[in-house]
DNA sequence: AGAGTCTAGTTAAACGTTTTTGTGAGTGTA
DNA sequence: TACACTCACAAAAACGTTTAACTAGACTCT
């Protein structure tokens, strides 16, 4: 690998010119500077990220915290935050704390050892690891917002509001539903811009909470065998959906015959499994690409105040929702 | 951040022997070596990486390089791969080349620019990059061998006679066959698993090639349409396989009951699409391990023979497939 | 003409480590 | 007692960059 010494050698020219020229600094003249250049293309020089890293205390490179990737809503989410940030040159670590407090701790930790410069970060639980508050770098969370943090995530509320509308469209007043877990936020608010939609035309019949893994409690199971009359059933996202259905199915109820079943975040297997699932789109590209754009902004040192960007949603019309 | 400098005034010692205790160089007596190493955990040392990576020319990170995270295949793959080496203190920075040989490249690149100490690589084409051929790191490929290059992977053609055995005790003689890309040696050894295992007793009435992203072509179509009295299809892969169940459903071709099918990988989908597929599965996790475990070999300087890792695989019956 | 300002550079210090070389005290040996 | 040898540590150089401080010459202004 050719170092700035290199350059400067063959140009005939001190160090110290060579870097003002690489990073457009002024004071050197026009000559020198195509000299240089040259110099360097020629020799297909490239920054030592290391040196300019122990230098400037920056690495051009950014972290991403994930809860599980084989959640399918994560990858299309680190795709595009992948793709973003190598466009602007920067590389992106990962980390999938596997749903764990802990892994999320280490993971921190390991990005804070190699200095990434900003973190992109899905959180896990509500708290606020060690390691985090000890790194002084910009975060940005992603889909799972929280106060006092810059996020970029969905408008939940208006997906539930989608939900409401197109309930009482076709028919279904009798409600049942399959949260997520009360404390996420986006799983809080789905679920309260359903509810409080037309809270005098859609009644709860039930309620049950369930993990965003999909995973279906005793519970869930009893109160879907009994239903209790309820002709929709409204999941907190598609995997709590997907796996609904498929219970349902073994127990010979269908769907959407028997009784109709939404989701929320529209993941590439709403459109694989059938019936193929009515679901709530969120702009995983878009939200992908803003989060690392806010991060980036906020490297750059600009002290912006930390608000939410939301990005609006889309109901997407399949099969797993009958008109009655 | 405290740094060694700290460590060596708090403790009253030079730098050199703080940095001969955290690295266990002999020559140093137990008292300082004790008050040393009580002080840095006091104070929370951590070793800042670029410093090291600048006089060490190791970075204690590892690139991944794969061709696609929404392929339901890699991010399992990826898990695997981010904990085993997070586990070993190795930081893993993904690069998803989105399939095109021009992301694979910048992401070499980039990785080569950041100094990763290796890189697992899934590549894409058949074509070494550039960068890659520049770059003096050790590298494993994973899920696609290539002469030349260490790699980590399934037996496929092992999964390929498995197939072939069940094919036949389930009655099925008459076979379709929707193979992967022939470029791929992944695609090729399991297609020829599958034919040459029974020559004689198994029949193959037409093959056409697709992409493992199982998108199928119009000739795939029309074949899948006539089908000329094949009564098993086996597919390259599960994405094949759920796409031309689907294609199947859509013309109310039914399977098993009209025409089975059997894909390969065992992606999480597998158990998700109804009928469940009967398929290959391969152990992802363990792959995903060893390749780290065989690039830190390869890192710490062992000048191992480039050869392959080859795991046994399963087969896993679900329903879609029907005893004739 | 002398003082001040610009321009186009150079020199050297600094970032946090590791490693090579240096050194003084203690130990063993002849 | 003098010699070499080991031990435990210190001093300094090095890795590849950036940047602050400096300098020599050219130009401007009164």
């Amino acid at each position: 690998m050719a170092t700035i010494k290199d350059l400067a050698a063959k140009v005939g020219v001190s160090v110290a010119t060579v870097s003002n020229v690489l990073n457009d600094k002024p004071n050197v003249g026009a000559a020198v500077r195509q000299k240089v250049l040259r110099a360097a293309k020629q020799l297909g020089y490239r920054p030592h990220r290391a040196a300019q890293a122990m230098r400037k205390g920056r690495t051009r490179a950014i972290g991403l915290v994930l809860p599980d990737l084989t959640n399918p809503f994560f990858p299309q989410l680190a795709q595009a935050v992948e793709n973003t940030a190598r466009s602007l040159g920067l590389l992106v670590c990962l980390i999938d704390s596997q749903g764990g407090a802990a892994g999320e701790s280490d993971g921190l930790i390991l990005l804070a050892q190699h200095g990434v410069d900003g973190i992109i970060w899905c959180p896990v639980g509500q708290h606020v690891p060690a390691p985090l508050r000890a790194l002084d770098r910009p975060v940005v969370l992603i889909d799972r917002p929280r106060p006092g943090f810059a996020a970029v995530h969905s408008n939940y509320r208006m997906g539930g509001q989608l939900l409401a509308e197109y309930a009482l469209q076709q028919g279904h007043t009798r409600i049942g539903l399959l949260s997520g877990p009360s404390n996420l936020e986006s799983a809080q608010q789905r679920r309260n811009g359903f509810v409080r939609a037309f809270p005098s035309r859609l009644e709860v019949a039930w309620e049950v909470r369930v993990g965003f893994d999909g995973i279906l409690t005793r519970e869930a199971r009893d109160t879907l065998l009994r239903r209790q009359r309820a002709t929709l059933i409204v999941a907190g996202n598609d995997l709590i959906a997907i796996n609904a259905i498929h219970f349902l199915a073994e127990h010979h109820v269908k769907v959407p015959d028997d009784v109709s079943v939404t989701g929320f975040d529209d993941i590439s297997w709403a459109r694989i499994v059938s019936p193929r699932l009515t679901t709530i789109a969120q702009p995983l590209a878009a939200i992908g690409t803003r989060a690392v754009a806010l991060l980036q902004e906020r490297m750059a040192g600009a002290t912006i105040p930390s608000r939410a960007t939301v990005f609006d949603v889309a109901l997407v019309e399949r099969e797993s929702v009958k008109n009655i």
